[in-house]
RNA sequence: GCUGAUAUGGCUCAGUCGGUAGAGCGUCGCCUUGGUAAGGCGGAGGCCACGGGUUCGAUUCCCGUUAUCAGCUCCA
């Protein structure tokens, strides 16, 4: 028989061959039924399709579809262990998700041992091979169906399905669920899985609702892919920052000085400065002026700004209104504070665009289950800036502000790690945003014209924007794939307005000037924490808080090394000199171990020559060096803040 | 805020079925004075997170608090 595959392409087989061999045999090698069981979405006989249409939607593990229905059936073997095992447990959802799936269940809190117990039974599921069957019912018949099964959360999803909708089930032995597939043909397709984790997630993720217990697993086509991942796992963790920024001594927590309070040690405070001062003075140069304005403020502030009524949960507050006249706040933005400096004086159209940066430290009352790392914290500091413009300089200046947050991705080397989103306000939800639609529609016009002028690819998210404007996120993900914001750039025709700024136009008229909110290169802390994870610690040397160690063979050659870490000084490197009484081997190795780009062995030989022998993790032996050269090669790099390829670590 | 787990020398971790503790690394001292990833010997260092309870006795069991981790929710 002939089958036209998807592509076009046709492949003859024997008659006498078995589904699952054909199957196989077109898939390229996945699991067998995995694959036969394709067809427009459906899941199939094969040999039925073969009969009556040859045209065949095959889909293998490496499509991204295939391996979504690959994983959603493990969520469904997974499902029917767990009620094997914990029959009292409910069903809500268990859907694929990039790494693996997940399925959420009504029951006790499953400890690891449980889900011992669950991997042993759904190997035992996987053994029986059943054949996942699909079958249909009307809305009425179905909600009937799961009631009588006592599944009270699939009953509200088929609840919220249209009136006339057929629902659809797949059942594979004796358990049965609610599902719009696809699905594999059978349970035997599954070669490799692990279940990772279980933790609490809400009903609808709304934390109103109730808790359910979620069970997070992994499966793979092949054992050794599924093996390479685990072993990945353990791998990404070593990059973590939380564990590697502490190992490495650049910020630790204490308890008593609290959650969301890291402590940022000395070599993470060289880190955090370098960069400060860098963009301080790349701002500088793009014609901003720098505040330094309170770090708190009376409620009277907040309430003209919104965020007495709005955020105060957010904020730390003290005192007590009841009892005192006054009551402040540590301020949780810069915003209203850089507007009073702007208010201060008077401003003509030609003063216009003002730039205002201000490195600002910031105070938000996160939830104490929020706080992680350095990346989510109650106090951090931010580059923070306000641009105060004319409505018609407002595009040129918006540009200015991404083209200045690239140029800080490209110094960093971090630019191919970031995504970018345009948030937009939500129409639904009028209530949570001033300003009028057509602006809303307009505004966001002029950013994604921008965006697409800057040819950078972006992704649109509804209900993301700020309550007064849309904005540009570029965000990052973290070694275990969580998202956070590292750089916002926001468009603000609105505030002026609350605030009564204004600038004085060609008539001689007052007129409400546009802000753009931004950040440059946005928090030090979580960009510190980005750092460590994306170079695992070994960082470009102009950012590395000891850029060169001088190891001297012996003591008899420490004061040369003195000598030369005074001549480094001199000229702005960070550097050390071991001068314990110990081998020199040891002292290489420790000197890798922290991370250290260059270091500087003397013994006799440099001594008498006025050399360095120089070993780099670029080069590995780089071999004698007049010290001079050494010097010229090291600060042409920091200067250039050079991203070198890293070859020998 | 929620669910679960965890908290033992500076670090990583053992351990005690209830009788106040151990290793490796690090640190300090001595010996060694060396040529590109671990030289040798010795010493110091712990209110076993904090506060209650049970007990003759708690680091161990129970409760609470704080912090850390994973996940959910949240995130101007």
């Amino acid at each position: 028989m002939k089958i036209t595959l998807k592509d076009g392409s046709v492949k003859e087989y024997s008659e006498a061959m078995s589904v699952y061999d054909i199957a196989k045999d077109i898939s390229d090698g996945l699991a067998r039924a995995a694959c036969a069981g394709e067809v427009n979405g459906e899941v199939v006989d094969l040999r039925t399709v073969v009969e009556e249409d040859s045209t065949l939607n095959i889909l293998t593990f490496n499509d991204e579809q295939g391996k979504r229905a690959y994983r959603h059936t493990a969520s469904h073997v997974l499902a029917e262990a767990v009620k094997n095992v914990f029959p009292e447990a409910k069903l809500t959802i268990g859907p694929s998700i990039d790494e693996g799936f997940y399925y959420d269940f009504d029951a006790q809190p499953f400890s690891r041992e449980d889900l011992d117990k669950i991997e042993a039974e759904m190997k035992k599921i996987i053994k029986k091979n059943e054949k996942l069957e699909k079958f249909t019912m009307p809305r009425e018949e179905a909600i009937k169906y799961m009631e009588e099964r006592n599944e009270p959360y699939k009953v509200e999803l088929i609840k919220d399905l249209p009136e006339d909708a057929i629902i659809s089930f797949y059942s594979q032995g004796e358990f049965t669920d609610l599902c719009a597939g696809p699905h594999l043909m059978s349970t035997g397709a599954i070669k490799a899985f692990k279940l990772t984790s279980s933790s609490m997630a809400y009903w609808r993720g709304d934390s109103n609702k109730a808790q359910l217990q979620r069970i997070y697993g992994t499966a793979f086509n092949k054992k050794d892919d599924l093996k390479a991942y685990l072993e990945h796992l353990e791998d990404i963790k070593k990059r973590d920052h939380n564990r590697l920024g502490r190992e490495m001594e650049l910020f630790t927590t204490v308890d008593v000085i609290g959650q969301g309070l890291p402590l940022i040690m000395p070599k993470g405070e060289i880190m955090i400065r370098t960069m400060q001062r860098w963009i301080e003075d790349e701002e500088e140069k793009r014609g901003y002026v720098r505040t330094k304005t309170p770090l708190m403020a009376k409620s009277d502030l907040y309430k003209i700004s919104g965020h007495w009524d709005h955020y105060k949960e957010g904020m730390f507050v003290l005192g007590d209104e009841e009892k005192d006249k006054e009551v402040f706040a540590l301020r949780p933005m810069t915003c209203p504070f850089q507007y009073y400096v702007y208010k201060a004086t008077q401003h003509s159209y030609r003063d216009l665009p003002l730039r205002y940066g201000e490195t600002s430290t910031l105070f938000r009352n996160e939830d104490s289950g929020e706080m992680h790392g350095l990346t989510r914290v109650r106090q951090f500091t931010i580059s923070e800036g306000h641009l105060i413009v004319r409505p018609d300089q407002m595009v040129e200046e918006f540009k200015g502000c991404l083209a200045l947050a690239k140029h800080c991705l490209e110094v960093l080397g971090v630019e191919e790690d970031v995504t970018y989103h345009l948030s937009k306000w939500d129409p639904q939800k009028k209530d949570k945003y001033i300003g009028e639609p057509e602006v809303w529609e307009e505004t966001e016009g002029h950013i994604r014209d921008i965006l697409v002028e800057l040819g950078v690819n972006f992704t649109e998210d509804v209900g993301e924007a700020a309550f007064y404007g849309p904005k540009v996120d570029i965000n990052a993900k973290n070694v275990y794939g969580k998202e956070d914001t590292m750089i916002t750039i926001q468009w603000d025709a609105l505030l002026s307005e609350q605030f009564d700024m204004y600038y004085i136009d060609q008539n001689g008229d007052k007129v409400r000037p546009y802000i753009i909110h931004r950040t440059s290169m946005g928090c030090y802390e979580r960009t510190l924490a980005w750092l460590i994870e994306k170079y695992a610690g070994l960082f470009p040397t102009w950012l590395c808080p000891e850029q060169v160690r001088v190891l001297p063979i012996s003591e008899k050659y420490e004061e040369y090394a003195e000598q030369v870490a005074a001549r480094l000084k001199d000229n702005g490197i960070r550097c050390s000199v071991d001068n314990r009484s110990e081998k020199i081997g040891f002292k290489i190795r420790e000197t890798r171990l922290d991370r250290v780009p260059y270091m500087l062995v003397v013994g006799q030989k440099e001594v008498e020559e006025k050399k360095v022998s120089v070993r780099s993790r670029y080069l590995g032996d780089e071999g004698q060096k007049p010290l001079d050269t050494f010097i010229d090669e090291i600060c042409k790099e920091i200067r250039t803040k050079e991203i070198r390829k890293i070859e020998v670590e």
